[in-house]
RNA sequence: GUGCGAUUAGUUCAGUUGGUAGAGCACCAGAUUGUGGUUCUGGGUGUCGUGGGUUCGAGCCCCACAUCGCACC
């Protein structure tokens, strides 16, 4: 029984609060979603990822588990959630932007995406249909459609184009999904994506189409992709009025911590984004005041807490002058630690948010947090 | 003890017919937005072993010394 009901909104901007229910469990939105792409949020332990961090859903990516570990064991294993031995949400991206962003030698076509593996160089063929196929096999609660991400700089006859290969891809992905069964038992449902570019009148009119296969929520995608950052804002102002509020919104792929809280100022409920790990794991830590590079020899004897206002136990336990040792060292453990902290970070900050817009005090409390965060320590 | 070779950035090493020095790694910074434990950008941090000599000018040529390595007594 898959559904999202909107649970209260701020008075001074677009945000709101809302659930999401699944077969295996709630999210409470605004939410981030830790990136686990090939079934593993790199660095990190499934127990700590709920008792430390909290999250309440996590990604996998269709294109990266398909090569490997391949379909043939994710079927043996009974799927994604039993494989990893994860039993709250999974949500797994289609693939189309790896093939945008990791495979050199691609060919799309109206039948779908042909493209080399970046691991092996072996030749694959994406389609609509066994893109919904193949995310059955992985088992995720939130599937995701297969999309041509357009790059930012795009000019507009690329985008008009690359949007109607897109919606031809959702229509065909859409009649699979409806004709195919879940393989595990529980519910599974799918986010049609919104494509573009940085047109608003394309904008408008993807999202029209989308909307019509759209049932629990529908995603944003094509942004932060080398476009002014502005101009994501832009495009989030002229989508708002055009999604209905039983929707449930998802900003893929965004962003930093403050991209996160404007975006939930124009509506967004969902994000995810591979900064706090990756990032995190080359010794950038985000926190309540501003970001910190632990490789600048500054912190090399300060020996206070990681984070006197984090909510991580690796906060506490550890001083700043420890962590940048560990990552002078090249030590496995300074990526542990930082991708711990960040992520407890970045499900603290949209907890934060949901509590300001319960409190209807949302917006002055988000343009506080945003001068905090973003300064450089 | 004798012979040969070496000595240049933190380190490993380049350095042309003599025109006051460069590279990789390290280091110091910056970037990173639906993840390849990356990648990219910028920064040279130096008593050229020491002391003399030749020369307008020496990392380079000559002498002595020091240290290290190899070979032979």
């Amino acid at each position: 029984m898959f559904s999202f009901v909107k649970t209260a909104s701020d008075p001074g901007s677009s945000a709101r609060t809302g659930v999401i229910s699944t077969d295996h469990g709630q999210i409470r939105t605004p939410i981030f979603m830790p990136v686990g792409t090939v079934g593993s949020v790199k660095g990190v332990y499934h127990r700590d990822l709920k008792e430390d961090i909290k999250a309440e859903i996590i990604l996998g990516n269709t294109y990266h588990l398909y090569l490997r570990p391949g379909l043939d064991t994710l079927r043996a294993a009974g799927g994604l959630h039993k494989f990893e031995n994860w039993d709250c949400p999974i949500l797994t991206d289609s693939g189309g932007f790896q093939i945008f962003s990791l495979s050199q030698i691609r060919k799309i076509t109206p039948e779908g995406c042909r493209f080399q593996s970046h691991i092996d160089g072996s030749r694959h063929l994406f389609t609509p249909e066994n893109n919904v196929d193949t995310q059955r096999i992985i088992g995720a609660d939130i599937m995701m459609a297969l999309d041509e991400c357009c790059p930012g700089d795009a000019d507009r006859d690329y985008a008009l184009k690359s949007l109607k290969l897109t919606q031809g891809w959702l229509e065909r992905y859409s009649s699979r999904f409806e004709e195919t069964e879940p393989l595990y038992g529980h519910e599974q449902t799918f986010f049609p994506i919104i494509q573009g570019c940085t047109w608003p009148d394309l904008r408008v009119m993807a999202a029209e189409h989308a909307l019509e296969y759209s049932k629990v929520g529908i995603a944003i995608g094509g942004l932060a992709v080398g476009e002014p950052v502005e101009v994501m804002y832009e495009m989030l102002e002229v989508l708002d009025p055009v999604i209905p509020q039983d929707r449930a919104r998802y900003l893929m792929g965004v962003g930093t911590p403050a991209n996160i809280l404007e975006s939930i100022a124009r509506g967004v409920d969902m994000f995810d984004c591979v900064m706090p790990t990756r990032n995190g794991r080359n010794g950038m830590l985000f926190t309540w005041n501003g970001i910190m590079n632990m490789r600048n020899a500054k912190w090399a004897d300060d020996f206070t807490e990681i984070d006197p206002e984090g909510t991580s136990f690796v906060d506490h336990a550890y001083t700043r002058a420890y962590l940048h040792h560990l990552f002078i060292a090249g030590e496995m453990f300074a990526a542990m630690l930082a991708s711990e902290h960040n992520l407890a970070f970045y499900l603290d900050l949209v907890r934060q948010a949901r509590i300001h817009i319960e409190n209807g005090d949302f917006t002055p409390w988000k343009e506080a947090a945003v001068k905090r965060i973003t300064r450089r320590l």
